[in-house]
DNA sequence: ATATTTATGGAGTAGCTACTCCATAAATAT
DNA sequence: ATATTTATGGAGTAGCTACTCCATAAATAT
């Protein structure tokens, strides 16, 4: 079954969208990024994206969908610095240091708004949103699962002892990356971000010269 | 000049109020604390004080006035654990490790909302509300200022060396400080903030054994 | 050619949100 | 007693928010 906008164009029947479907998410993603879900009224986002309500609702369904699928577009976006900066090989404590570095670089750049679209979501909303509270859960829950696969990296190269409690590892760095998120909001500039990344590295396990 | 609201009753004119002030503002306190600014609607809000709209706007003037006021009753309630966590003697590190424990008991404590009236507003919303962004960042900034104070009284005390980036290690703590606030919201337990709190103390400066 | 499918333009709208208005109540000041 | 002040009850509302509806346009399928 084809997905609906996601047919290839030499098959596509009816009239063809006058709009780039991709540039037109890329830009509602990005007010959403600042302003989250309820601070991006509809009016705003129809209006960065070029269209009327009817294309709107005809390509993207619903304000809520669009968000969706604006989360997807942050994740292989911007949000792509995650996943590459704890890829690198060497010890797990270097990968560790690349993704501290790269957050602070990512979290103040100066062609997107300030911090983390996920980081900064459905967490303080209206009672009859838990479903978008469980999304935004999970997809952060997505960062803590990438971390723990590079710790256990680490374990099985020797980088990290046998025992070591990646989970707990993965915990900590969760919540200076969430907090960094808020830091970066804030207005704490990106030297100031790579400190406290520098800092954090300090609580890795081992000793300490 | 009498404040409106603080006037003593021996000397109050006019109709009393029928309800308490102070429990209303509480309330509604906690409706904030749970759902943010944008999420606690009026309704809700004038039904969990008790009040009609004329009787709520008579004592409180907006919802954005009942909001800062609301700030107000949980710095000096549920969140008055933050200065009295640092104000105990010691040395400075162990001043924030009682603030680290403190901080995983109060963002987990089942009489209210998980994590933090003040570390997740005032993040993600629309531009026109640039004052109430400006007003959280404000009330962000004093628990820095509370932690640069306590650091330099380690220095004084001499638990810290003479030339402490206090600075840095203040922007460090409040960073895993909000960061613990995302995570008490996304359901960590107070265990689990408890150990990132420890480790976020490995990272203190000095030598590790 | 005609039917079918999909996209667009543009006017319109139910429901909510924070707030207002006004008559009335209940206190103090003189 | 009367004026003044403050609180309350309750109906009402401007403006916004996300969304709908319908006529029309422009493609493919047969």
């Amino acid at each position: 079954m084809m997905i609906k906008g996601e047919g290839q164009a030499s098959k596509a029947r009816g009239r063809p969208r006058l709009f780039d479907r991709t540039a037109a998410l890329d830009r509602a993603m990005r007010v959403f990024w600042d302003r989250g879900y309820e601070g991006a009224t509809f009016d705003e986002l129809i209006a960065v994206m070029g269209l009327s309500p009817s294309s709107f609702y005809n390509a993207f369904g619903s304000k809520e969908a669009l968000y969706r699928e604006a989360v997807g577009a942050y994740l292989t976006g911007p949000g792509g610095f995650f996943p590459k900066a704890l890829a690198g090989g060497g010890p797990a404590k270097d990968a560790f240091a690349r993704l501290m570095m790269a957050t602070a670089a990512a979290y103040t750049e100066e062609v997107g708004p300030a911090g983390c679209m996920i980081s900064l979501a459905g967490l303080h909303d209206a009672p009859d949103r838990a479903d978008f509270r469980d999304f935004m859960r999970e997809v952060r829950g997505r960062s803590r699962t990438l971390m723990i696969e590079r710790l256990d990296e680490g374990v099985r190269n020797g980088d990290l002892p046998e025992g070591a409690d990646v989970a707990q590892i993965a915990e900590f760095f969760e919540t200076v990356f969430r907090g960094l998120a808020v830091r970066a909001r804030d207005g704490a500039d990106r030297e100031t971000l790579e400190k406290i990344g520098v800092m954090a590295l300090d609580a890795w396990p081992g000793v300490r010269a």
